[in-house]
Parts: structure tokens; C-alpha cells; sequence
DNA sequence: CGCCGAGTTGAACTGAATCAAGAAACGTGG
DNA sequence: CCACGTTTCTTGATTCAGTTCAACTCGGCG
């Protein structure tokens, strides 16, 4: 199936599955179908599912206190989307995960998961190789909560992911960014502004 | 050495490693000393060592466009330290590393820690759950900053490991809350009065 | 059509940064 | 062990980025 190439492509960019391990992945996995706002996984929830996305748009976030959304990560296709934390660890999430679009994904449960790694060099690996890399994108985000203002958030994130911008909507843009739809409009004209001086 | 067992017992909390599989590790490693101040990795260089903290004090911070330095993690006896996505993604590290006192550490040289995974598969396992542990860290620190206050990311530190608050100087403590140090004083202070209340 | 969520704009407000100056703590050398 | 200079911490006054609340526009879609 096509949508199992798609894994198989970006698997192969890591680790040599042998055909019978890479079996076993096929084999221990389902395919999930949400349709655009259902959440798959909610706060509170453990999650069951490591998913990999095969079509559509969508995204992992946190309820503030004040009961304000902040987006941690968006999925398209080729991309793996899961409440991760909650995942590995297997204690209730604090994030919730919600299909943006029609949202097609090829899920692996955790237990089925933990029997491959047993079984599996090349599995074990993946996990590890997959993690690390995990981990490197949320270090790169925390620098940037850190060091850099809103509008220069909105800058790098223009040009490393332009297609993310054009993509998603404003409201979620503004919740990924951690600012407030209102000056996200406002910050977006500035830059526009900037951009014709 | 003393050492060696602090490092052997945190292993075994993770993975039953064979005894050859530790020699492995305890004879690929070095045992490496620092005085306070030292800079034991810049940014903009590789980082080439997995860092086992026996001794002492370290940690690990970025300088921002303006010079502002933001601590991203404190390590203390028992703690792994090091630059750590530079290290696996063997690529210039935005991340400093440094030591706040006269410090020890049990390190492993990226070379030798792949070929210990190679042959190996608690090691990689070891791997992959440390890489797990630290995403999970990341992923806290990420949702504390996007939707908490400093003043609400002081108390929740201040709750969670009040031990760190007492043995770090305010000026760091400030620049791993993401504030400066005049801001952080305030802050203090306010959380006092408020505790009299 | 009419409504409803998304986006924009304005005005007032607030948490935190900046700049500046003084006080306390700290270590190093005489 | 004291005296000095240096860094750390505090306090005050001002500024600024981003929030809040409110009103209005726009574009779908039921």
C-alpha cells in the first residue's frame, strides 16, 4: 500500500530493517482515519499509540490554566504524531491530540511497540534514533522560547517552514508561536511592513 | 571507585547490563576533573563526550543575539551533562557547557559509545531510554514556558526541587527561568509576601 | 439569507526588560 | 586577618512587548 511506503521511506533513512522485522511492524500496526477536529488523544489520557502520518494535517497541544491552547507540534504526512511523552513514559498526557484536516495514520501500540524492540536490534535502534532526534527539536524550541521574541519566532519559522505558514491557520499559528491571536495579526502586518521598507 | 558505582547504580535502574557489557563502558570512559568557571564545551564546537556528573556542580546554557545568557539544565552528582544535542547529532553546538563548581566527571567519547551500541543491545536500549528520559524533560520545560508566568515557573521549581533553588546562585537561577536577575529579585521577593500572607 | 468562527483594529493595562545606582557578599593578595 | 576590587543582589524609574477587552469586518456554509 501506498501509505506504507511512505513509513517504509523514512525508516529506511535510519536504520536496515530486515524484510521480516520490518514485517512485523506492518503486521502489529493499524490504520486510523479521524476526521477534521476529532481529538484522538485527550489531556488526561495515556497514549496507546505511536502514529505516523500518512495523509492530512495535525497537531499536538496543551489547555493552559487560564484555558488558553498552546500548539507543540504539528503533523504532515511523513511525519511521526503522537502525545510522545505520555507515550513512552505511559502516564496520563498532559497534551491533546486533534486532527486539523481529514487526517489518515498508521498506528503501532505500545505494547505491540515493546515486543518489537525486545525482538528487534534494528527496532530498538529506531526507537533510540527516533527519540534523539525528537529530542533535538525540543531542545531547538526551548532555545528559542528562551532567547528570541515573538516576531523573530515568527521570522524563523518563516523561513525554515514556510509552507507550515501558508498552510495553518493563524489561530493555530499564534498558539504555536505562545502569543495571542490579536498580536499575532498585529505582529504579521509589522513584518510585512518591515519587509517593504 | 566510588564513582564508577554511582554511575553503575543509575544504569541499573534502566537496563540489565551484562558484566562485560559494563567493563565495556567503564573502559571506554575517562574520568575527567574541572574547576569552577571552566568551560569544558563552547558553543559553536562538537560536542564529543557523553558526560557523567560524580562530583560538583555543572551546566548547560545558550548566549542569546544580545549576550544574554539562558541556563537550559543544571546537572548535579548523579546527572548526565553534556551538550547533548550536539552530541548525537554530531553537529556545532548552540549549548555551552560549564562547570558552577569543582566538578568530576565519568565521560564517554562518541566513537567508543557507538561502538558500544553496535555490539551491544542493552546498550542501545540504555540509549534509547536516556533519549526517551530527556525528551520527556524537554517537553515539560517546553509547556512550562509557553504557558506559565516566571513568577509560576519559579514556584513550580521551587516546589519540585527546592534543594536547586538553595544550592544555585539567583543570577542563575534567573537565566533558567528566562528572566533577568533585577526580575527575578522582584519576583522572589513578591512570593515571600505573598507566603505571609 | 443570516449566522458564526476567523481575522483585524483600537485603547487601556500589565509583566518583565532596561538603565542606573547603591548595598551586600566574596575571594584574593598583601 | 584585614583591605581591596569584583561580582552579586537589590531597589527605583521608565519603557516596551504582549495581553485583554471590545467592536467591527469578512468569508464561508447551513
Amino acid at each position: 500500500m501506498k501509505n506504507f511506503n511512505l513509513l517504509k521511506s523514512v525508516f529506511d533513512q535510519y536504520v536496515d530493517f530486515e524484510p521480516d522485522e520490518w514485517k512485523s511492524y506492518r503486521d502489529l500496526s493499524v490504520v486510523r482515519n479521524f476526521k477534521k477536529g476529532d481529538i484522538i488523544t485527550k489531556a488526561g489520557e495515556v497514549e496507546n499509540y505511536l502514529n505516523f502520518v500518512t495523509e492530512g494535517l495535525g497537531r499536538v497541544f496543551v489547555l493552559s490554566k487560564e484555558g488558553k491552547e498552546y500548539t507543540i507540534q504539528f503533523g504532515f504526512a511523513g511525519d511521526f504524531l503522537s502525545s510522545y511523552a505520555s507515550f513512552i513514559s505511559q502516564t496520563p498526557s498532559q497534551t491533546s491530540l486533534q486532527a486539523l484536516s481529514s487526517l489518515e495514520m498508521i498506528s503501532i501500540h505500545k505494547d505491540n511497540l515493546e515486543a518489537l524492540y525486545q525482538k528487534s536490534k534494528s527496532g530498538e535502534r529506531m526507537g533510540r534514533l527516533s527519540a534523539e532526534g525528537l529530542y533535538i527539536w525540543k531542545e531547538h524550541r526551548e532555545i528559542e522560547l528562551l532567547t528570541k521574541s515573538a516576531k523573530e519566532r515568527y521570522l524563523a519559522l518563516l523561513h525554515k517552514n514556510p509552507n507550515l505558514v501558508l498552510t495553518i491557520s493563524q489561530k493555530h499559528l499564534a498558539s504555536y508561536l505562545g502569543v495571542t491571536p490579536e498580536s499575532f495579526s498585529r505582529l504579521k502586518k509589522e513584518v510585512v511592513l518591515d519587509k517593504s521598507l
